[in-house]
DNA sequence: CGTATTTGACCAGCGC
DNA sequence: GCGCTGGTCAAATACG
């Protein structure tokens, strides 16, 4: 089932579930790599079907291209896709069904891609704001479920946050969708950061090979929760290197 | 007061 | 058709 690719003792290992486009990547570390209570993201692009294609790069056409790229459910839809035209636009309360109107449309699942991260924090800190929308007990395990949707009003990015029931001390963050805009406290993630980040997964899931420690470091500043900084011993040299240079200082206190 | 979170209810999709 | 489950809404509440 899993394609393992990658495996060096200590350093994160590329598991591949993926029959070349389809199937779900991981990435993930060994154990926590040193009793730090932390270990690499694991990654993996959900619905290998429909997200067999590699997420739009550019999000002034993240929309409408993830929409038509998802595939034959690609409907237009405010409520998950959302145009420009703000998703907190919501539609005018001219009926009591405006509820209805807005769920009738059919949600639109944009690409996906989960990140497996040991922490003992569920809201892995992103560079982004996010909003909690909900929270949802899910079967099969013992934690919530809990929904985020980007601050943005432009951005339609919405997430999950869930602990693995396999192994609590791994939260699972599913991101869905791109962000239209920069990260609020990372100017420079702004730039290089997720977007790139999620690219640079796409690629791996592409070639499929190994990732070198360099992109591992694209992963972190954007998905690692700074709170946990402190316990990144390899990934992140210092604290006032990458996260210092990107992440304002009370930032890191955040959350 | 503005923003974020909580939480119960509602709805859609899916399997049986 | 029915029940289950996941996802979302939105009012109430909490917080800074």
């Amino acid at each position: 089932m899993e394609n393992k690719i990658g495996s060096t003792t200590g350093d994160p290992t590329w598991d591949f579930s993926s029959d070349g486009c389809g199937g779900i990547a991981y990435l993930y570390g060994e154990g926590d790599g040193g009793g730090h209570g932390w270990a690499p993201p694991r990654i993996h692009e959900e619905d290998p079907d429909t997200w067999c294609s590699l997420p739009p790069p550019d999000l002034s056409e993240a929309s409408g291209s993830a929409a038509a790229r998802s595939g034959g459910d690609a409907v237009s839809s405010s409520s998950s896709e959302g145009p420009p035209a703000d998703p907190g636009d919501k539609p005018p309360a001219d009926s009591p069904n405006n509820k209805t109107s807005k769920k009738v449309q059919k949600r639109v699942r944009q690409p996906r891609f989960a990140f497996m991260t040991k922490s003992e924090i569920d809201h892995l800190e992103d560079g982004y704001r996010w909003r909690k929308y909900g929270q949802k007990a899910v079967k099969n395990s013992p934690f919530p479920r809990s929904y985020y949707r980007c601050t943005n009003s432009k951005c339609t990015v919405k997430k999950r946050v869930e602990r693995s029931s396999d192994d609590p001390s791994i939260v699972i963050t599913t991101y869905e969708g791109q962000h239209c805009h920069h990260t609020v406290n990372f100017p420079r993630a702004a730039a290089v950061g997720f977007h790139d980040h999620i690219r640079t997964t796409s690629s791996l899931l592409e070639n499929i090979s190994p990732p070198p420690q360099q992109q591992q470091q694209l992963y972190f500043p954007a998905t690692t929760n700074l709170q946990s900084v402190p316990e990144l011993p390899t990934v992140l040299p210092n604290d006032d290197g990458l996260l210092g240079d990107i992440v304002s200082p009370g930032m890191r206190g955040r959350r």
